[in-house]
RNA sequence: GCCCGGGUGGUGGAACUGGUAGACACGAGAGACUUAAAAUCUCUUGUCCUAAUACGGCGUGCGGGUUCGAGUCCCGCCCCGGGCACCA
């Protein structure tokens, strides 16, 4: 081993050693128990790695390590998720084609990340804008449709005219879209959807996207947000006949029928089917307009909070029949259509928005529920509004009753009468994944004269995406102008084939391909099966290898996927598990978030700020190991915490004190009964850090051994023993050291990263002289040291003899001892 | 408003199922080595009182409570981060 740590030629040595000895290549076929640890691989953007990747990064990287250490057999790989609108807004600006900068991106990325000394199996590297990979996304949209879970359908979708394309509901937040902050405008359009709604339920032998979240080792935050997200809500759809209209009637959802004696009115929303015929309505003049007015606005205009309520009078009654009221039918735009059944009954004395709406129409405002407080006075204020508890009242049968028994009560009624029925509502909705876009993959599905869609035949896959485009949106996908994409030779062949097997009629002609592009979370809700089974060229993965790994057993990655990415992976897991793919429907068994890391400011790295930290600086600087253990030392691996640049330095101050560990004068095995005393530090630390890493505790995992090497410091000799499990410790950290020392100074053969962890002996742990405090009334008033075997009466007794604990205890009459094992002897003086 | 997290020295953070709060670092101060600096090593470092590293008091966002004993448990608040939200 070099006099000096060097880190720069340490660390490309040992880089090149794994390289060229394929350390880190995983076997499908090992006796070893199996271990999968799976990043979220990165989208390889222009501005390359930042901090945030290597914490996550070295998290899987440490537990991967250990595992092997333990005797797993590890896939740890690591690929990219290279499609996606950056590199196409890149392209536009610079007309540099979205392949030629991905693939740059890609090199300078893998380059980083080689860098940090990560084990991952390179042979396995994926990237999902290569043909090989989306050939495999577009059998998924296949299998998909084939299992109908896949459909299109004209609907009402979310647009971002910036970004020209439509956007998923989850890619849209506070109605702007979540990549360029534009405001989000309605259109409606054909477009793809996967039925992500089937799946929120269990199914026969697939537990559904929400119970399944018990079964699964996630941060309870994180299944909370998909929870909420899919926000599921149990009511029932009430009918309310119409008094003018014959056999017509409006069905409203409520999650609160108790109050249904308050109701004085209904509304529509202003998308409600019933106002696709104007004839049978009264006002249909300013129904109509009204309607028209609305389709002009976002419906983040429409739902933000304290949004004057507007609306109009229909002309039409309908009838309240538990009390045969005649409640009056507006059109209201605070009703959304796709919530509930886009019909609302009014409430106005015990519902906010119903209330602000009765007073704008001049509608009545009865009272039905009196709360505590005992105020049955007319609601006239805001304030009165009384929405979560309180006991019946004006309500007939329910009088008297809480509001929780009269909801039972009324909901009963209703079914039984055949006027309701018990519904459950959701706010998720189908996953739209068509995209205007160019850089994606193309969806695999052609069409006839007529309009009818047909999956475009297994062997023509995949769906090449041409090169021969123009990137500058005008709305529609760029593909739509590629005469490569639409050569009607291909178009030819393709309806031959359709023939040949009769899905396509003879009389038919195929006219046009799809042309939008996929949703780009398409193509990372299946990659980790990918990893398992990468270069198969008759499957996405073999089933078999798919049972083999899956499911993943560490998933770690970002906490702003918690929505997106996990929830669309879900459903691919459960929709193969349900069609006999694979025998497991959770893709990831255990998901950690790494949390932010802030500037040194505590602001946000930003460009714009100029308080970006490069890795690159810091591997030159101090060393990868540097820069791994650094940011697992930074603190608790989920929280956000800013960084310190100082500490870097301390942390490298670490690592060198820990090279000199290794250039002492070492104790052989043979005279290490010399050394009996550091056995307890040794097998405490082997303790303390094996927990700790397995809690995903490493910045206590680094104080450990910090702790161990300040011990060893001191020493001026040190032991075999303690050198070779410090060595091993260590490895999972700073795995470029640990390999220096197992060969260079341990004078060991070959790679340290398959020698077994070290294990502890219970017997080193035990101290032979303990500690006490000595608590009088609770307040701790000495300390003194005793055999660790020493029994109570012994403890006691000594404790009650010592000087300073005398003085107290002569103050009173002790009334009660207290005794913690090894710990605290307590006096209860009175 | 509802649902999840979180709040501990100058700073990042430790603290097992209620048992000596502040581990381990950073920063700061003092000293050793050195012609000097860097590097390294040693010591000090929650706060108040104090000559004292004597005896004490106070201290884990705030206010109560349970307990011999509370950062940890219970009740009521405040603040920060994240998710949901005119959701019927």
């Amino acid at each position: 081993m070099a006099d000096k740590y060097d880190h720069l030629s340490l660390e490309q040595k040992w880089q090149q050693f794994w390289d060229e000895s394929k350390t880190f290549k995983t076997s499908d076929d090992s006796d070893k128990p199996k271990y999968y640890a799976l990043d979220m691989f990165p989208y390889p953007s222009g501005a390359g790695l930042h901090v945030g990747h290597p914490l996550g990064y070295t998290a899987t990287d440490i537990i991967s390590r250990k595992k092997r250490h333990e005797g797993y057999e590890v896939l740890h790989p690591m690929g990219w998720d290279s499609f996606g609108l950056p590199a196409e807004n890149y392209a536009i600006k610079t007309q540099v084609h979205p392949e030629q900068s991905t693939l740059g991106n890609i090199e300078t990325f893998k380059a980083q990340i080689k860098s940090l000394g990560l084990s991952y199996d390179w042979d396995r590297e994926i990237a999902t804008c290569l043909p090989d990979y989306y050939r495999w996304t577009q059998w998924f949209f296949q299998f998909l449709y084939k299992n109908d879970l896949a459909y299109r359908k004209k609907a009402p979708v979310n647009w971002c005219d910036d970004c020209n394309t439509v956007l998923a509901n989850e890619q849209v937040v506070d109605g702007k879209c979540e990549r360029c902050k534009h405001e989000v405008i309605p259109k409606k359009l054909t477009q793809w959807f996967f039925r992500v709604t089937d799946f929120i339920e269990d199914q026969p032998e697939v537990n559904g996207l929400l119970s399944g979240l018990d079964t699964i080792d996630w941060p309870e935050s994180t299944k909370s947000s998909q929870k909420n997200w899919i926000g599921r809500k149990t009511g029932i759809n009430i009918e309310y006949p119409i008094v003018e209209l014959e056999g017509e009637s409006v069905t409203c959802f409520t999650t609160r029928p108790d109050t249904n004696f308050g109701a004085t009115f209904v509304v529509l929303g202003p998308e409600h089917p019933f106002l696709n015929d104007l004839s049978r309505i009264p006002n249909a003049d300013v129904v109509e307009q009204y309607v028209i007015e609305t389709n002009k606005k976002s419906e983040k205009d429409r739902t933000e909070q304290g949004t004057e309520k507007t609306g109009v009078f229909t002309g039409l009654h309908v009838v309240n029949r538990v009390n045969g009221k005649k409640l009056p039918l507006y059109v209201g735009d605070f009703v959304l259509g796709h919530v509930g059944t886009g019909a609302v009954v009014g409430v106005p004395g015990h519902d906010l928005r119903d209330f602000q709406f009765a007073q704008k129409m001049g509608i009545d405002v009865i009272r039905v529920v009196v709360d505590a407080e005992g105020d049955d006075s007319p609601i006239t204020r805001e304030e009165q509004v009384q929405e979560e508890k309180g006991t019946m009242v004006n309500s007939e049968f329910l009088d008297g009753l809480d509001i929780w028994e009269a909801k039972e009560k009324i909901t009963e009624h209703y079914v039984a009468e055949g006027w309701a029925e018990e519904v459950v509502n959701y706010k998720l909705r189908d996953w739209l994944i068509s995209r205007q876009r160019y850089w994606g993959s193309p969806i695999p599905v052609v069409y006839d004269d007529e309009g009818n869609e047909y999956l475009i035949p297994d062997d023509e896959l995949p769906v090449h995406l041409p090169k021969d485009v123009d990137f500058n949106p005008d709305g529609e996908s760029p593909l739509v102008n590629s005469e490569e994409f639409h050569s009607a030779e291909a178009l030819k062949q393709i309806e031959e084939k359709l023939k040949a097997t009769g899905e396509l009629s003879g009389d038919r002609t195929i006219v046009r391909r799809e042309s939008d592009t996929m949703d780009t979370f398409m193509c990372s809700s299946w990659y980790m099966w990918r990893f398992m089974d990468p270069k198969n060229t008759d499957m996405f993965c073999d089933p078999d290898l798919a049972n083999h790994w899956g499911p993943i057993d560490l998933y770690v990655g970002g906490a702003e996927h918690t929505v997106l990415h996990l929830l669309y992976a879900r459903f691919f897991c459960k929709a193969l598990k349900k069609h006999g793919y694979i025998n497991y429907d959770e893709p990831f068994a255990k998901l950690r978030h790494q949390g932010h890391i802030l500037a040194e400011d505590g602001h946000k790295m930003s460009k714009s700020l100029g308080n970006v930290v490069n890795p690159d600086d810091i591997v030159s600087a101090f060393g990868a190991d540097t820069l791994r253990c650094f940011e697992m030392f930074l603190g608790p691996f989920d929280q956000r915490k800013p960084w310190s640049t100082g500490s870097v330095g301390g942390i490298r101050k670490w690592l060198d004190r820990v090279y000199r560990v290794y250039q002492k004068p070492m104790i052989e095995r043979e005279e290490t009964n010399k050394c009996e005393a550091s056995m307890s530090l040794v097998h405490k630390t082997i303790k303390q850090v094996t927990e700790d890493i397995d809690n995903f505790k490493f910045n206590t995992a680094i104080s450990t051994l910090m702790i161990f090497t300040n011990e060893l410091t001191a020493l001026e000799e040190v032991p075999r023993e303690a050198l070779e499990t410090f060595a091993l410790l260590l490895s999972p950290f700073a795995p470029h050291l640990a390999e220096e020392f197992w060969q260079g100074v341990l004078g060991k053969e070959g790679t340290v990263a398959y020698e077994p962890w070290p294990t502890y002996d219970e017997k080193y742990l035990v101290e032979d002289s303990v500690t006490y405090a000595v608590q009088v009334n609770g307040k701790v008033r000495a300390e003194f040291e005793i055999a660790a075997d020493s029994d109570k009466d012994t403890v006691l007794s000594t404790a009650k003899e010592l000087e300073k604990i005398q003085q107290y205890l002569s103050e009173g009459e002790i009334r009660k001892e207290i005794f913690v094992p090894g710990k605290i002897v307590g006096f209860v003086v009175k």
